[in-house]
DNA sequence: TAAGTTTGTTTCAAACTTGAACCAAGTCGA
DNA sequence: TCGACTTGGTTCAAGTTTGAAACAAACTTA
């Protein structure tokens, strides 16, 4: 089969979207570096945690709810264990397992940095698009993520029947 | 001024297109580390000189078509630079600048790992939304990239007058 | 129940990114 | 035309990400 190029439609909304995603990541990025001292990830993985009950969260379920490798996640909690915002416990019914817990000193981070980054994100995002464009953006971003959530190839053969949908938010 | 929280939509935009831009960007750094042995931005840097005049373009200028750092443009062009997919040129009008100019070899790389990027592109992507969704992805990422570009604070104080603007497109 | 497989997580080396510091080479005003 | 500032790029160390390999604890099954 010939390749299906892009038309110039698609074109230009692929660039709009790469531009718009890597300025957007970099700017949340050095505010959340400047106020919280870490990448945007590392926010996320705090934010998630605070939301799970308890406060805690295995660790692979963490991973994929932050849509990270479990290697970049285990990087990840090690140093927000060395900064005191996470604490790691082992998990008793299944001792491969191991838990993240967010520490109260880590819900004190979020608490304080919360109210900048969402007005970071206010500034670059919502505050430009209109209440309609919100809901397109949500249609469009939940239809790219469902087709690739737990996807290990990119483009699934025909001769698959089908893989598994996972639900629920994310952060 | 207290803090604006995002509303429950905003929530739900917020947290799918965190989830759809991950998954994205790691699926096309997947396909692309295996079909052309380097990662997106790599093949975006490629892919910009390819559609320059005489493939070839200022260092700085290649940075901000592509939205990344001075310093990470250098390291990349460095190793592509190995790879035989690029060859700097110093430009003779000012002696401080540097020039990247694609090879012969960098486009032939390029022409033959291009199909699978589009078909990767559209099967994540254009193949799962609407003619009109392409609009308004192209509408809401081209708001969202007018406000950051060239924005050197992400909320620019109120009496800052302006700032400036560049336009065209990038990749 | 030993052997083989899957699952949950970590480890390791190599590659990449960041931001600050640095070095020219241009530009500008006194 | 000197000195101060800006611009174009690179360098360096510290931090992060990647993917493959390693482990160990569950499962499965002959």
């Amino acid at each position: 089969m010939t390749t299906r190029w892009l038309t110039s439609e698609e074109q230009r909304a692929w660039r709009a979207y790469i531009a718009a995603s890597h300025l957007l990541e970099d700017a949340i990025d050095r505010q959340l570096q400047q106020e919280a001292g870490m990448p945007h990830v590392y926010y996320s993985i705090l934010a998630n945690l605070s939301e799970a009950p308890d406060r805690r969260l295995r660790m692979t379920d963490l991973a994929e709810r932050t849509k990270i490798t479990r290697s970049r996640l285990t990087y990840a909690v090690t140093r927000l264990e060395k900064d005191g915002a996470v604490r790691r416990e082992g998990c008793p019914s299944d001792k491969r397992g191991s838990t993240a817990v967010l520490t109260d000193e880590g819900m004190t981070l979020l608490e304080r940095t919360a109210p900048g980054h969402v007005d970071t994100v206010r500034a670059a995002l919502f505050d430009r698009i209109s209440p309609e464009q919100v809901g397109q953006l949500e249609e469009i971003c939940a239809s790219v993520a469902r087709g690739l959530e737990g996807d290990d190839a990119q483009a699934p053969p025909d001769d698959v029947p089908w893989r598994r949908r996972s639900p629920g938010p994310c952060t």
